[in-house]
DNA sequence: TTTATACTGAACCACATGGTTCAGTATCGC
DNA sequence: GCGATACTGAACCATGTGGTTCAGTATAAA
């Protein structure tokens, strides 16, 4: 049986869970940012937005390095792998996709080397 | 580009974001089952329970049949992939488990024949 | 017909979220 | 050193969550 790190799961859930912070990943997954920069994208104040931030900072979701007054943030998307495998135990549930899945990794897998 | 249902992603995420919300899917992957006899288990008055189950359906994770003065309880997985997809788009981010995914797929199908 | 069962709704509480503004601090560039 | 830049924190607001209790309704069973 697999271990499920029940409070990571809370977190990283709720944190995916607002589309800004969504925005934020998909934004971080091309590479660390500084945080005014990713901040400027959104119709939000800084401190709304920092707000967000702080959210995928306690979700282990971002990481930040601060250089002088400057913050970098970097994506680290370790933590999303927890609640993957969480929903990956009901994919036969939802249809029988098992077939597409493995496809599906075969296919990254060819692609990743 | 695949297109996600921000709203979906966004009740669906919130939704699994709860221990006891998720201990409620587990339960409701076995079969459905009578709202009384799934509440039973947990450390909380029926009320509370109730909103939990409120917060299920909202997502369309549950669905609620009413016969009589009982309400049986099926999971709809359904909306769960929609979050899965949008993790997958990152699971070659979290780490080089590519084989290790594929291989699991690989045997899920081969117990599921 | 009475009573027990299975909820449902309203009201309340404490706390988190998602946003704001405004004021403050720290650092960089000139 | 001075001013601009890049945050940070406190305070506030409305709304949602996660729980409670208590009272009510509807149905099934005796």
């Amino acid at each position: 049986m697999v271990q499920y790190r029940a409070a990571t799961i809370d977190r990283v859930s709720a944190a995916i869970s607002h589309p800004t912070r969504r925005a934020i990943i998909h934004r971080l997954a091309h590479g660390p940012a500084r945080l005014s920069d990713v901040a400027e994208r959104f119709p939000m104040s800084l401190t709304g937005f920092c707000k967000h931030v702080r959210v995928l900072e306690r979700a282990g979701l971002v990481r930040r390095t601060r250089r002088g007054r400057e913050n970098t943030l970097a994506l680290s998307p370790q933590p999303l792998s927890d609640v993957t495998r969480w929903l990956l135990q009901y994919e036969r549930f939802w249809t029988a996709r098992l077939d597409r899945m493995q496809e599906y990794f075969a296919k990254q897998k060819e692609n990743s080397q």
